[in-house]
DNA sequence: CCCTTTCGTTTACAACTGTAATCTTAATTT
DNA sequence: AAATTAAGATTACAGTTGTAAACGAAAGGG
């Protein structure tokens, strides 16, 4: 029964919210509100607007607690990180994907157990890396390759 | 005098017509809209929309020619690739940015040459890697953490 | 010189976003 | 009980995006 995790798509704004309740495992209008308000310059009803539309899209789930509302995720924090990232790279030419990942992981911060867990997966890919990854961005037919 | 190259934002769609033009250097609209429809499911009008609102935005410059136009890339592919990527990347928990990667990397197809470029970059940051990257989801002066 | 094709421009239009005010209703306070 | 506050719902409104038709001018074909 593979949770109802569709891909929901979650906008910039949005994702602060998710954030906030990623973190906090779940929290109440009130908490997120004054929570956002000191990150961004938001008005409250920007917030609620926001909470509101992301019960709508299924990303939040909500529980009656008395006149108000918890909200807790309905999807993955990782799952959605990932699956954003995936989806932004792989518009991309194919072809130039690991020199964004390099820049990108260039300017990251990371843990040492990042690192390590990066230098994992590369390692284990090396094996059966290809000599190159060609350019996929004209269509099948067309001979013309990137430079 | 830095190239004017500031941010442009490229939509998903733009995405596609900046890819064409970025792999053949330049290309009269003809030759876009024909590939492009090879590709997608659009009509010749659809493509010139994107074609006029990149030029509009700066990301294609235009040289005339005869009746109609050359269109050329006004920003840097690899450049355009990074900061999309970086930018989406940081506005997720930086805690979690380092799995996100090592995921999305698993996932992507590298060349040997790309595997050694990634590599090069984390053998780079282990030195000074941090024990761990502190969650920043939450407000400065609050305690909680995630877990 | 007309007809047709082509190219770029203008207009269209709904969905999604960022940003927020207002309204309703229930709860809290005096 | 009356007045005030808080929470969620409704409405607003402009800008971006996806998707495209229509239009005007120029070029090419007869």
């Amino acid at each position: 029964m593979a949770a109802t995790e569709i891909a929901v798509t979650i906008s910039d704004a949005e994702w602060r919210v998710m954030r906030i309740v990623w973190t906090l495992g779940q929290a109440d209008s009130r908490t997120i509100i004054d929570l956002l308000e000191q990150q961004h310059d938001w008005k409250a009803a920007t917030i609620k607007t926001l909470i509101g539309r992301l019960v709508k899209k299924g990303a939040l789930a909500t529980t009656k607690d008395g006149r108000q509302f918890i909200y807790t995720p309905n999807i993955d924090e990782q799952t959605a990180m990932d699956t954003a990232l995936q989806t932004e790279l792989d518009q991309m030419c194919a072809m130039h994907r690991g020199t964004a990942l390099a820049h990108v992981l260039e300017q990251t911060e990371l843990s040492r157990n990042d690192v390590q867990e990066l230098l994992d997966v590369l390692n284990k890919k090396l094996a059966t890396a290809p000599a190159e990854v060609a350019c996929d961005c004209l269509p099948e037919n067309c001979e013309r390759s990137c430079e």
